[in-house]
DNA sequence: CAGCATCCATATCGATACTG
DNA sequence: CAGTATCGATATGGATGCTG
């Protein structure tokens, strides 16, 4: 496919943007944490709720929740359950979600470029 | 700094966020259609405000508009007025909007992966 | 411990009408 | 042509209380 050619009438815009890799990674990491708990998860083998939790700082359990199954629906995140009491769940990347670390890495080197650059500006 | 280090207590969460580099990065994508602005942008030399506005099915004028003030406050994008009539305007990727431009590479990776994904999955 | 259900606040989007 | 200003709709985030 074209990328971004919308020549051919049949297919709706919004069926298009879909396609559109660009949009696709956007939307699945568009909620307000996901990026942030792709790293943490990147960070280690896998991860408890709890300890996630205490990883960021500022959000809520509800959010942390929210943002976890969203990231399972699309796939990055593993969700392993241990039937004990009281309950136990590691969170983990996906062989999808390790694919996603590049993307990580990118931004990281961008965003240091970024606040370097802010920084100078100030001096 | 140790990257999502919060030991240093003196440092509010919130300013310890704003200088971690991937949130910065998410910060300055969060809109909902800078991602693909930056990538048309990455495909020209300059563009108009009008063949831009072509390029994005479904975006308004207004919408356009507030999305690029936003890039250019960031310093992604450059916006270059030609005091003619009728008005011209062109924009164009900053050196910061260059460095941008792995990041897009590595998303659109990432997002073709997912998709094919996707598309074995339904097979 | 690791949720879920609910509700409210707010930010962002998006449509529309107007302008130099 | 390339905006600005305004306003309503909607999505998301976030707080809270309850539960197996």
């Amino acid at each position: 496919m074209a990328r971004f050619s919308y020549q051919d009438e049949s297919v709706s815009d919004e069926t298009l943007q879909q396609i559109c890799p660009l949009t696709v990674t956007q939307n699945v990491i568009a909620g307000r944490w996901k990026i942030v708990i792709l790293w943490h998860l990147s960070q280690t083998e896998m991860i408890r709720f709890s300890a996630l939790l205490k990883k960021l700082p500022g959000i809520s359990k509800g959010i942390l929740t929210r943002q976890l199954r969203e990231l399972e629906e699309d796939e990055l995140v593993h969700r392993e359950v241990y039937k004990v009491v009281p309950p136990k769940v590691e969170y983990s990347l996906t062989e999808q979600g390790q694919k996603f670390i590049p993307v990580l890495a990118a931004m990281q080197v961008w965003g240091k470029e970024f606040i370097n650059k802010k920084i100078e500006i100030k001096k």
